[in-house]
DNA sequence: CCTCGTGGTCCT
DNA sequence: AGGACCACGAGG
């Protein structure tokens, strides 16, 4: 197995081939010292946002065949490399799905970042009103206050007061102020209720939350005076300080009226009625307890504005201290606390390294975490261990990977065995699937031309032609069975080319995590064999049928394998090649020479295109330039191989020669440049095209591929019409206004999120934008690629 | 979730 | 060279 790794900058990258999945991540690691010249110990390697860590293997983080792992080489000792974490929460954003990653997706993606930078929630709130034009100060020249004005404001859940500044002021168009005829309702102070304004404040502490909207009668100048007991008199309205919860502990600024008053050498005692929550409901007889901390309350105009020249910052009102955020360290900076500080140790120290959960914000040190962290993420959220749910959708950079219980059965897991696998590509598993057909398509696939050659069985399935990558038949026993594979395994099978005869699967003891095995058991005509049964054009019959008019049959795509060619003279020298559609002519049960009942069928070639070994078809294959398909980077890897393995026996022959890569020519280098029939694109098929002159350039783009043939001009268009978020073909394409296409269904999904630019490059549609389908160039890719939309939305 | 399979490699 | 047997993907 290879894959590659890239740098962050992606200015390098490296294929690193004859992994296996079992390779360790140290293996790796001293795979890339060399080519990307990181010492093993500065390496940080990433994949689909996780890092992986030594001990691990490949097969633990699923990191598959000819996958991209992310490289990022520390350029200071731990913790010192904030920009650098940075790069990696851009990179980890980015999805790897597989596929190549175009152009412009990459650009699209740097873009999106650009503004989530530019959009960095955390600018003080100060700074945006810290050059206020004077026309902006007295923009409203009748409000009770203005903008920089010190103030308290009225928390109206709790009906305490905080200290607070006013960073916007509007006119309430709802509430109107009332006129001068009507009577204004006002409070025993003089002052207004309503002024008509709606003040927008920012608590103190809070600046980097949404200002909070009030009218003035939550609002007054921010409090000053500490009155001293001797004056204070029964009566007297004043703000304390008082805990509605627990009277014996200091709590939050309410307004009171003071109800008793003790002042002696030895008692100082208040009582008041104090006004509380949303309502301002009355709590008669509460006991003051900081009778040195009651403070004067102010009245409107005299108040002091941050804008003022005489404004004295140093100067500013008394700070006042609220109920303590911690009932159970009280705040005690010197006593450790679980409940407020670090929940692992306790401790207070480092409050810049410590993180709090989104879910139960509990505080971390980086250093207490398990493992510990380096850095603060830059994510926007962070979960804690104990809140952490489903580790695949948040488990974030240098957390601990998740046992998948799939995975943890399997052999190469429980060190049941010392077999090492995925150095081939008989377990690598699939890099693409076939979005062009829905997998219950009978047919040709579209844009896969008879003849077509593929190394390997997984590239079948890939390609969409033949989906299982091991067993012979892909069908289902409902419907009927779409392809199969002539691979010479059954003894019994016959091939006369147009003609052969095929047996069923199944009858096979494959306990010891076998794939194939001896008949050793009768086989029954359920499951696949039952589906290839369907195929043929009678009424499914438990011992056997014969069609009358056999072409009649559901459409069967044959593929044979060059394993074939022990009992077939029709089978390819290499790989697997893709002959076209037959039919099921008959089936019936028999003896096989293993003396068990196998289902045999006899199919028939009913394609119009020539087979591949007749002279007809021979010809329009080279006409074609159909050449044998090899996985991405398999004929690098293999030659890469070849070069070591010859390296080799020089160094035991001779001395070292280092010779240059390029006079090498490994045995399956493809062809240079052969003829090929340019594809012809139907009358009918042109003029749609003319008529999508929204999409003329990509179109233009598509026609300068026909010359290269059918295969890859298809190819080509269906790169170009891949939709950017669900990377399928568009479907009921929405052509925008920037000329660029996706899902309806997706550009849907994208507005209801409350994004309303364009997925690709974010150009903003506004709002209310229609999304128009595009219906010429649906009905365009229909044609290219007939059965596409089955299954979609 | 479980079962099944016309691959293909890994080890002896 | 030949036998053992790995996990993937599809259907049920």
């Amino acid at each position: 197995m290879w894959i590659q790794v890239r740098s962050f900058d992606g200015k390098k990258s490296l294929r690193v081939d004859n992994l296996s999945k079992l390779t360790k991540i140290e293996e790796l690691r001293s795979r890339l010292v060399d080519e990307f010249e990181a010492p093993v110990e500065k390496q940080r390697l990433f994949y689909r946002g996780k890092q992986l860590e030594d001990g691990h293997t490949l097969f633990d983080y699923s990191v598959g065949l000819n996958d991209l792992v992310q490289l990022m080489v520390r350029a200071a000792p731990l913790g010192e490399n904030k920009v650098q974490q940075n790069q990696i929460e851009d990179e980890d954003k980015k999805p790897n799905d597989g596929y190549s990653s175009s152009g412009e997706e990459s650009t699209c993606s740097d873009k999106e970042n650009k503004d989530k930078e530019n959009k960095l929630p955390s600018t003080p709130v100060k700074e945006s009103i810290s050059r206020p034009e004077s026309s902006t100060k007295d923009e409203h020249p009748n409000s009770t206050y203005k903008l920089g004005d010190i103030i308290d404001a009225r928390d109206t859940s709790v009906g305490a007061w905080f200290e607070a500044k006013i960073v916007k002021i509007s006119k309430d168009d709802k509430n109107e102020r009332k006129t001068d005829g009507e009577k204004m309702e006002t409070d025993d102070d003089g002052q207004s209720d309503h002024d008509g304004y709606i003040y927008s404040v920012v608590f103190d502490g809070y600046d980097d939350s949404e200002p909070e909207k009030l009218e003035c009668k939550d609002i007054r100048p921010r409090a000053r005076k500490v009155l001293s007991l001797g004056d204070i008199t029964e009566g007297q309205k004043v703000m304390a300080n008082y805990n509605v919860d627990d009277p014996d502990l200091r709590g939050f600024w309410y307004d009171c009226i003071i109800k008793g008053k003790r002042n002696t050498r030895t008692i100082k005692e208040l009582t008041a009625t104090v006004f509380i929550g949303p309502d301002l409901m009355p709590l008669d007889d509460c006991k003051l307890l900081f009778v040195n901390e009651i403070f004067d309350i102010e009245k409107p105009g005299t108040q002091v504005n941050e804008f003022d020249e005489a404004f004295d910052a140093s100067a500013s009102p008394v700070k006042r201290t609220n109920k303590p955020d911690c009932d159970f360290c009280k705040d005690n900076p010197k006593k450790k606390c679980k409940h407020c500080a670090c929940c692992v140790c306790g401790g207070k120290h480092d409050p810049d390294k410590q993180i709090l959960c989104d879910e139960c914000d509990q505080a971390y040190h980086l250093q207490c975490l398990d493992p510990p962290l380096d850095n603060l993420p830059t994510d926007d959220e962070w979960y804690c261990p104990s809140c952490k749910n489903d580790e695949n959708e948040i488990v974030k950079a240098g957390e601990k990977l998740k046992e998948s219980k799939k995975k943890s059965k399997m052999a190469s897991s429980t060190n049941q065995t010392s077999r090492d696998w995925g150095r081939g590509m008989a377990c690598v598993g699939r890099q693409r699937v076939c979005n062009v057909v829905p997998p219950n398509h009978f047919g040709p696939i579209p844009g896969v031309e008879v003849g077509t050659l593929w190394k390997f069985r997984v590239q079948v399935s890939e390609a969409g032609v033949h989906r299982p990558h091991v067993a012979g038949i892909h069908g289902r026993d409902g419907e009927g069975a779409y392809s199969i594979v002539l691979s010479g395994g059954y003894e019994d099978d016959k091939d006369n080319g147009d003609e052969f005869y095929y047996t069923g699967s199944g009858g096979r003891d494959l306990s010891g995590n076998k794939r194939t095995a001896e008949q050793s058991c009768d086989q029954k005509l359920t499951r696949m064999n039952r589906a290839l049964a369907k195929n043929c054009n009678e009424p499914i019959n438990e011992k056997g049928a014969e069609a009358k008019d056999w072409r009649g049959g559901k459409p069967l795509r044959v593929v044979r394998n060059c394993k074939g060619r022990k009992h077939s003279d029709y089978a390819p020298e290499e790989g697997n090649r893709y002959d076209g559609i037959y039919k099921v002519v008959k089936y019936w049960p028999e003896k096989g020479k293993s003396g068990f009942l196998v289902w045999r069928y006899l199919m028939r070639r009913d394609d119009p295109t020539p087979a591949p070994w007749t002279k007809a078809g021979g010809k329009r294959i080279k006409e074609l330039g159909l050449t044998m398909q090899y996985p991405d980077g398999y004929l690098e890897a293999q030659a890469k191989k070849e070069e070591e393995n010859e390296e080799k026996e020089k160094t035991t022959k001779k001395g070292k020669r280092k010779r240059k890569d390029s006079d090498s020519s490994p045995s399956g280098t493809p062809e240079k440049k052969q003829k090929v029939a340019a594809y012809k694109v139907g009358a009918e098929q042109k003029k749609r095209i003319t008529q999508d002159s929204v999409n003329k350039k990509l179109w233009d783009e598509a026609l300068e591929h026909t010359s290269e043939g059918g295969q890859k001009f298809l190819q080509k268009v269906e790169e170009l019409f891949t939709c950017i978020c669900c990377q399928e073909i568009v479907f009921k394409p929405v052509t925008t206004e920037c000329s660029h296409n996706v899902c309806k269904s997706c550009i849907t999904r994208s507005f209801k999120a409350d994004v309303y630019c364009c997925p690709l490059c974010r150009t903003d549609l506004g709002k209310d934008y229609k999304m128009p389908v595009n219906s010429t160039l649906q009905d365009i890719l229909k044609q290219f690629f007939p059965g596409y939309e089955s299954g979609r939305l």
